[in-house]
This record gives C-alpha cells, structure tokens and sequence, in this order.
DNA sequence: TCCAGGCCCGGAAATGGTGCCAATACGGCC
DNA sequence: GGCCGTATTGGCACCATTTCCGGGCCTGGA
C-alpha cells in the first residue's frame, strides 16, 4: 500500500484571472468574495467558488502580501529555535495558526537586544501581517514602537498598549507554591538558583522565593542564593559554588527544569543523594522532566497553552476585535525529588 | 545603560526608485547590480552602492519573489517543530542560511506522509526557493516529482536525483558500534528496542545490532527485540514487556536516547540499577542526555551540523553549482551507563 | 568612411492581487 | 415619468522588483 494523499499538485498556478473568466466575473469581484471586502450577489458568488473548486486556485500570498493585502504570515520571535522550553510554545503557535490558515515564521533573537531588533526588521521586511515575541530582551518602548505599525503579542512581561496585547505567566506564584511546599516538608535553608537578573521573569521567581520564605518566618539569606544562567551546566556550576560555600542548605530550589537537572547532577556527584539528602525544585515543567531520573518536582507551566493563546490574541487583532486571553494559573507538580526535611 | 543596537527603522521602506533616482539611474541598473545579472560600469556601480548604503535600502523580499525572483526564503519541513533531535538541526538550517541572508519557514508534517505533502504546497504556494526535507515520510517518488521544479535537500535517506541532494547519516555503522560496545563488555543477552520498521533509520539501526551481533558469534533473538515509538513512555513500555518475559538480559540498546531514558526509568521501577545491573545504550546524544542521570552512554549524531550542511547544500544548488557534502561517520560517547557483565 | 557587433543602460511589460472610483442597473418616491 | 439613492460590478492604477527588448555609443575591421 503507497501512502495516499500525496497528490502535490504539479500544475502551474492558477491565476485570479482565471477564475474570473471561468466564472465569467472580473477580477476584482473574485478578490471580494475571497476577502468578504463587498458585497456580492448570491449567484455570482457561487459560480466563482464553483469556478475556484474547478481550477484548484489556491490565492498566491506572495502576489497578496505585494498588493498591501495580507500575507497571511505571522513573525514570532523566539531565542533559540531549538530551546526545549520554547519549543512547545511554538508548537501552540504553529498549530494555532495552522488552522486559521495563516503561517509562523520564526526566528532567533538568542537572548539578545539588538539580534531581536534585526528579526523583527526581517519580519517587517516579509510584510509579516503581526509579529509574536516570545519573552525577550527588547525594551517596552522598542516594542510599543514597533506596535504603532503592526499588531505585536509579547509573552513574559505585561504592557498595555493599543495594538499590543500580552500575556503574561504569574512567576512570582509560581515560585511561591514552590518555595511554600518545601517548607511544608520541614525544610528551613532552601538554596535558590536564581536566573539572569534583568529578566522580569526570573526577578519574579526570586521574589516569589523570597516572599514565601518571609510569610513563613524564614530568614532570606543572600547567601543561598546563587547566580544562574538557566542552562543544564550552570546549575551544576551553581550547586558545587553553593558546597563550597559554608552555610547548609536540606532543599535547593531552580529557577528552571534545566538547572535543576544540572543541580542534581551536581549534588550526586558529591556523594548527596536526591531526595534522601536534599530535596530539588525545579520551574517550568519541561517535557523531559517527567522521566528524569528521579522524576523532578516543578511548577507546571502550560507552555503549549501559551503559544495557543497568543497565536489566537494576534488573530483576534488581526480581525479587528480586542484579545481577552487569560493563562492559567500556575500549578505544583508533585515527582520525586522532595522529601521531609531530616528533623 | 539601556540596551544598544534597537534601531528598528520606523522608516516607510525605500525603493529601487528612489535608490535609482538618487545615483542617477534607472531602476533596472540597481537591480541589475544587486543580483549581478549583467555587467554594470564600475562608476554607476559605485554611486548606486553608495545610495544604498545612504538610504539603507533593503530589497523587498515579497516583491522579489512575485517577480519572479527569489523570495531567499528556503522551506523546511521537520516532523514536530519541538522536537528535541531536529530541534538542534533547526538551528544549523537557521544559522546557515541567515548567513546567506535567507530566511527558513518551518513547516511540521507530523510523521504523516499526507500532511508533509500539504506541507510542501504551503511551502510551494509561498513561493520557497527551495525545500529542505528532514526525513520525512514522503515517498522517494513524491520527492523526485517535488524536485522537478524546485531544489531539493533529504536527510534520512539516499536519494540521487538531478536536483535532490541527499544527506544521510550511517545508523547502520553507529548501531554496530553501540552493540560493539556492549559485547566487548562482556554482554551476550543485548535487548533492543526497535523503533517504526517503516522508517529507513529505525530499520538501518536495527540491521546493525544484528549484524554486530552475528559477527560476534552470538545469536539474534527476536525474544529480546520490542517494538518502540521514539518517545520516553514507549521505552518505559518497552522495558516492561521485556520483564515480563522470561529472557533474560543484561543490557539494553535503544534505538534513540528518549526511549533509552525512558528504558532506564522503567528499569529502576523494577529495582534493577543503571549500570549495575543493566547497562544502557541510546542514540542520537540529545543535548539533554549528557545530563540524565547517570548520564546516558550513546551514538553521537552530529544533528547540528546535519541542519548546517543541508542549508549549504540547499544554498549550493541555489547558486547553481553541484553540493558536495558529507557527514562525519558515527562516534560512540561513552558516558555512565554501562558495565562489564557479571562473568 | 561605413558597417557589424558588443557593451551598457533605460523603458516597459509582467508578476498576481487588492482597492478605489466610476458606471450601470434597479427600485422607490414624489 | 423622472430623479435619486443604493447595491453591484468592471476598469484601472498600484505594490516593488525582475527581465526582456531595443537603442545609443564605441570600437574594430574592411
């Protein structure tokens, strides 16, 4: 059995034309029904979608984006193609988009201001009908700049502008669940492996940690806290600066999944084992991270949700009505990595 | 300081009109020298240089490709855009041609013949000057149809054709060299788990730790061979089956590192240590599995630059000229996951 | 000196659609 | 019956670039 459906039609592209003289109307009526932009009889009207089914016309986007009509593509800047976390939102993204027909193209700003300025020149200079940027390094006002000409959603980081529209994650909560369940468990000296301090996202973690601590008696010590870069490696380098240091520490809580793997690998290669010795935490509930070995506790962040919601706002401002998109808030998973503090 | 580099040219876009008007030309001579397509005097060459670098002009991609020039847009169809192998090829594609100034648009088939060929008529419609295929399940026919009128570039399988280039990766040798590995430490009962029979990979993968085997002198046993889906829960399910029987084994070679990492899970839920008890072979050498904990012995695919020398192929045959690239042959990284028998 | 043949370069068509403007037709109202 | 508003529709300009075509101009050979 070949595999059906591969049908690949070879045929030169039909044109707008071509429908409008099979159908036995101008051009221009062809392109109102297409776009709904008037008002058109009823037999007209079918005789052209007759026209269109017959011929196989598919309307060139590219023929579209020049005549300042839509080129049914959306821009959306991401980091790094390949990141494990972005990922999945991109996968919302795409399907989304997907279904109403429209493109993503995607680029990296890998983690940097000015490469984001250049994508989103690139994007512009693809006639992108809007442009969707994943966290981010660009500043407010580049971005609110940006949306004076063209619809913008920005996740990680909220502002309110005319054509913009963001949604954003509420990290300060999530790494307050967090911090609190380890201090259910009896834990007192958490360890934090905090993220890149201009971060909005990785600052609200760290308050987050740290408020929880406050709300619980608990002394915020400056020095269980350390530097990361949210990459497997540095949180490896961050648990071995933390056992260097003097100050114990029962419970080490990542500011994401990938450090918190590093920070487990790191405590066992001290002899300290994960959860009997000390417990981990990590933050945004990759994929991966249910089958680690052990099975990491982390707050779930429902990334492909995110990616679904903000591919669905910038279509809602593409057709001219106001977003009203709301994540969900975040969530504790329970895994294997944490356990009673010893009393 | 605030971030440098976000210039973001508000400005309306400039034209080959107005670039022409201020060297003193006409619009075809800018053209003309912005492709090379016919010799231009070195004076008027000088002075529209000059005016473009005055205005910043930037062609427009859009109106290039209706005219029948290129969109430099190269279409990728991958099957899952987060996906964690092709995630890294991904990236090689995008650097790659970034360089070159082209701009990749990711399309995802979904393991799904009929969906990668809507794929490529999306890809076609938006006028792509050519295709990258990261494996895929289109037929090789479907391919060569598909080359007919754009360039062609396929990972995964061999594939010669005036122009499809082909870039396949030795999965016969490196799973030879996996089960090499295990027998020379001693293993005589080497599990495998198998991954999709009508995937030319999963299937190379698998003629290869047979043939090791049998070049070892021990026998194949299909007892010892379960089927697999390429994802972490199907190696778990994998290793269950593999219990459930009465063979008995000493070690396990899984066709790619997400079914490995989910093999060692469901062996430490069984109480049977990694690599104590059983040693452990993956493939492909994600970059997470340098962290998995013990860190995941395996076959090193170099997917990055896979990605990166199918984009060179793809530009190669753009600019006329007869790709000639090969990948580097197959590297066993011996990491944590193995141990010599008990005698 | 005249003509053939390059070499350069400008003009204009073509690419596939969209959108504005004017024209046509039709129905209602006075 | 004539005037006018409105619902449709066709014609045409335009989007930014490439490419084809033809025309100067210069040079070399006869």
């Amino acid at each position: 059995m070949k595999a059906g459906g591969e049908h690949l039609v070879a045929g030169a592209s039909v044109t707008v034309m071509e429908v409008a003289a099979v159908a036995g109307v101008s051009p221009s009526t062809v392109s109102r029904i297409l776009n709904g932009s008037a008002a058109v009889s009823a037999d007209k009207c079918l005789a052209v979608q007759q026209a269109i089914e017959l011929l196989g016309y598919v309307p060139n986007p590219v023929a579209r984006g020049l005549a300042g009509g839509r080129t049914m593509s959306i821009g959306v800047v991401t980091q790094a193609i390949d990141s494990p976390f972005y990922g999945v939102a991109l996968r919302g993204i795409e399907e989304e988009l997907e279904a109403a027909g429209y493109s993503p193209l995607f680029v990296s700003g890998h983690w940097d201001a000015a490469r984001e300025a250049r994508c989103i020149d690139v994007l512009r200079s693809r006639r992108v009908d809007g442009i969707i940027v994943l966290t981010g390094r660009l500043s407010d006002d580049a971005l609110r700049a940006c949306a004076r000409q063209i619809p913008v959603v920005v996740t990680g980081r909220t502002l309110r502008s005319p054509l913009i529209y963001s949604l954003d994650f509420d990290d300060f909560q999530g790494a307050h669940l967090a911090t609190q369940h380890l201090l259910a468990l009896g834990h007192q000296q958490i360890a934090f492996i905090a993220g890149d301090a201009s971060r909005p996202d990785a600052m609200a973690r760290h308050q987050g940690y740290r408020a929880a601590l406050e709300a619980a008696g608990v002394a915020y010590d400056p020095d269980l806290v350390v530097p990361g870069k949210y990459f497997e490696l540095s949180g490896l380098e961050a648990v071995q600066r933390l056992l260097q240091g003097d100050k114990p520490f029962s419970a080490v809580f990542a500011s994401n999944d990938q450090m918190a793997l590093g920070a487990c690998m790191g405590l066992q290669r001290h002899g300290l084992r994960v959860p009997q010795d000390v417990s981990v935490i990590g933050f945004d509930d990759l994929p991966a991270s249910e089958f680690s070995n052990p099975p990491l506790s982390t707050v779930h962040q429902p990334v492909e949700r995110l990616g679904r919601l903000a591919a669905a706002a910038m279509l809602s401002m593409l057709s001219g009505e106001l977003p009203d998109m709301v994540l969900p808030p975040p969530r504790f998973v329970q895994r294997e990595t944490c356990r009673q503090a010893p009393a």
